[in-house]
DNA sequence: TCGAATAGGGAAAAATTTATCCGTATTGTT
DNA sequence: AACAATACGGATAAATTTTTCCCTATTCGA
């Protein structure tokens, strides 16, 4: 695993969440574990995008930041299943606000995005 | 400037504001011209652990998202000014639904954080 | 004249994050 | 017997972000 090297910024709120929630996937797990979708197979199949890697490394970050809990069922083939703690809970809201503004702003907001994208329309 | 040689995901809102927000120093960026610090010496000062180099990377990001507008004065010494757009400011509520958030639950936050830095306390 | 403040870019290194590829293990199915 | 599904980790490469260091330019004040 990667050691960091520098000490994290804990200056203000927005540092604090910075250092539990950035991570490119991490928003999007904690949306879907609260939808429901809680095996790592279902969570990899919700979010094509990331590898497979990268979701298990940013789930046990969630899980070192006590935002999800992990349970292992002792069958085979292995299951395992997470799930909020009360305290990823509380931050449901707030990945509902910044989603819902991505939603209601996204025809502006791909049109920015994609200005950084010359090669494509 | 760095060259971006994969394409962003656009799925979903979430992706969306990762794609204009995703930057160590950007919400703050946005909230200190909310709070009328308009000036990028001023933006150094407000935030010392960021460095000035990147600071004026991710203003220039910010600009190019259409969240801020620079405005230079033709006096010497140089005078340049950021404010937020129309766009810009319909994000302050999220931030700051972020930054209360961080808040509210700072000791959590910061326990559950230095648990990854074991050599201090 | 020298130094501070102003604004900001280039180059390169360092830090961090993410992707790719390969390997372990078990059970059930074809 | 081979293969898929389940879950996960190591090693390494690639991509990205951030830092560090150095440079330009102008004006004001000591």
């Amino acid at each position: 695993m990667y050691e960091k090297k520098t000490f994290p910024n804990l200056n203000c709120g927005l540092d604090l969440v910075g250092e539990v929630l950035y991570g490119k996937w991490k928003m999007r797990l904690l949306w879907f574990i609260n939808e429901g979708y809680l095996r790592p197979s279902e969570l990899q199949r919700k979010i094509p995008d990331a590898s497979r890697r990268v979701i298990n490394i940013q789930l046990k970050e969630l899980e070192e930041h006590e935002l999800v809990i992990r349970t292992i069922y002792p069958v085979m083939p292995p299951k395992v299943e997470y799930s909020l703690t009360a305290f990823g809970k509380t931050l449901i809201p707030v990945i509902a606000a910044i989603g819902n503004w991505g939603d209601e702003y996204q025809d502006s907001l791909k049109r920015v995005i994609l200005k950084g994208y010359p090669q494509l329309s």
